[in-house]
RNA sequence: GGCGCCUUGGCGGAGUGGCUACGCAGCGGCCUGCAAAGCCGUUUACACCAGUUCGAUUCUGGUAGGCGCCUCCA
């Protein structure tokens, strides 16, 4: 078991990840008001990810990334599309878990519902206004940012220099500027409303998280994750609610930087998203993945047609690896140990069982993929240039790690018409009978096969 | 205006006080009947200005530029 380290957003230090205990990770999910997109996937990909890795080096790790299916935006885009708020949440929920599906990565260990947390809920917000935390006002409820000192140390801010840009003169219910809703009263548009000590209503956004992290990983949990946007306001909030009610929270915090495109943040109000699904369809899943852990996590991500297509070529070179080193699942050579060459005295840092340590040991120096990624294509340059006793292996393994085993899948033999079309190809090759050669081979290209002539023969490559 | 992050070769993107990251693309070559795959080579890469240092892309200060958050947002 590795000492794993995580830069924590809170003290912007790096931290040990403890691996006495379950480590409980809270990672926020979508607002599902719409398809989610390429940035969308990214803290998905990342914490899905790193609870692997995790559970790969003997930890114990819970995930739980949650779904909010309650909130304005959500009301707003089921009112346009015509639609009861709850069956479009649903429906954009169940497109939410088809799209990340596709991901191949499994799913997180819980992924709870706000619209389902409702009651604990109520029970935090009625805590906070016992405790004078919150207070209610016209139906709604709001928490009083200045009753809770830790506030701002998520974020590094004040609240004396926080301008909240609050429309002037504008009637409010709230006592102070900063303060946040916790619970909002339900208006005429809004067609779902929950009974609750201050009348009928919903939650505002912030809250839910506070509380289905609570209920899933317990009072005090050691990862919380997300994007980089929501430092503030929304973790910065939930500190505040949950430590506020005396209820201890995340003890360390993850921050996946934003998805660029054309040098901005890839955002659903901004308009220049790429939808998740979209990718999938053109790029294939390994590609988004390799995409998506091709930089650091914490970094910004330049999105665009080049970095995909790069990652397709990437993807490609580690296909066509395995394509000519074919796993034998009967060999004995196991990555955990030196192969054949190596036990002859070959360099011991350039064995495929060292350089798979060194490729977990980036993953536990905070995640760093791209490092890692560096370390396998080393592997796989190495062992093209000459035969590498367990490269195969320990470069699955490696790729194991970062969703990408799918890789080195044997894909099965070329149908019997492909196959007839290559014996009678290699027949007028034989005869120098080029022309016809090409001629099949143009034809193969049409059914989806590539043909690659090699010293062992030709190889048919599915091409679709 | 406040807080934070960033500026690396054509592009993406790691990293380090002195040693080839890695990948993609281009170009040249090897291999091939031709290709594909693979291999080899390839244009002084570290925004700018000072400082510290034997030595800085890597540390310190400043300048310029960019991004994120401060309002819904992964």
């Amino acid at each position: 078991m590795r000492e794993v380290r995580i830069r924590d957003t809170l003290s912007g230090e790096p931290r040990v990840v403890d691996p006495s205990e379950e480590v409980g990770i809270y990672a926020c999910g979508p607002t599902v008001y719409s398809r989610i997109h390429i940035g969308n996937a990214r803290p998905f990909v990342v914490f899905s990810l790193f609870a692997r890795f995790l559970r790969s080096e003997g930890y114990r790790a819970r995930l739980v990334v949650n779904v909010t299916d309650v909130n304005d935006k959500i009301y707003a885009a089921a009112a346009a599309a015509g639609e009861p708020s709850t069956e479009f949440a649903a429906r954009m929920t169940a497109a939410y878990l088809e799209d990340t599906d596709r991901l191949g990565l499994g799913r997180p260990d819980a992924e709870p519902l706000a619209t389902e947390t409702i009651a604990g809920i109520v029970g935090l917000i009625a805590d906070l206004v016992e405790s004078g935390h919150a207070y209610e006002s016209g139906g709604d409820v709001y928490f009083r940012v200045r009753s809770f000192e830790g506030y701002g140390k998520l974020s590094n801010r004040r609240p004396e220099d926080m301008d909240q840009g609050e429309e002037a003169g504008l009637a409010s219910l709230k006592e102070d500027a900063l303060d946040f809703a916790l619970w909002k009263a339900h208006k005429e548009a809004e067609d779902t409303s929950w009974d609750s000590p201050w009348g009928r209503g919903r939650p505002a956004w912030h809250i839910e998280c506070s509380v289905m992290a609570e209920q899933e990983l317990g009072a005090s949990f050691a990862i919380h994750g997300g994007g980089s946007d929501l430092v503030f306001p929304h973790h910065e909030n939930e500190i505040a609610q949950s430590e506020a009610a005396g209820r201890p929270f995340a003890r360390a915090w993850m921050h996946n930087g934003m998805v660029e495109s054309a040098a901005a943040k890839m955002s659903k109000s901004d308009g220049n998203i790429f939808q998740l699904s979209e990718a999938l369809d053109r790029y294939g899943r390994e590609a988004v993945v390799a995409y998506l852990i091709s930089g650091h996590y914490r970094q910004p991500l330049a999105f665009g047609p080049a970095q995909m297509q790069q990652a397709v070529a990437q993807v490609e070179r580690l296909r066509n690896f395995f394509r000519e080193h074919p796993i034998d699942e009967l060999g004995g050579w196991e990555p955990g140990e030196d192969s054949p060459s190596q036990q002859r005295g070959g360099s011991v840092e350039s064995s495929p069982g060292s350089r798979l340590e060194v490729f977990r040991d980036a993953l536990a120096d905070d995640f760093n993929t791209p490092r890692a990624m560096a370390v396998a294509f080393e592997l796989v340059g190495e062992a093209n240039r000459s035969e590498v006793p367990g490269a195969p292996e320990a470069l699955r393994e490696m790729l194991e790690l970062v969703g990408l085993e799918s890789l080195a899948l044997d894909e099965g033999g070329a149908d019997a018409e492909a196959q007839e079309l290559m014996i009678e190809r290699e027949r007028a090759r034989g005869e120098k009978d080029f022309a016809r050669a090409d001629e099949i081979r143009d034809r193969l290209a049409g059914l989806g096969w590539e043909v690659r002539d090699s010293a062992e023969g030709p190889r048919l490559v599915s091409r679709t």
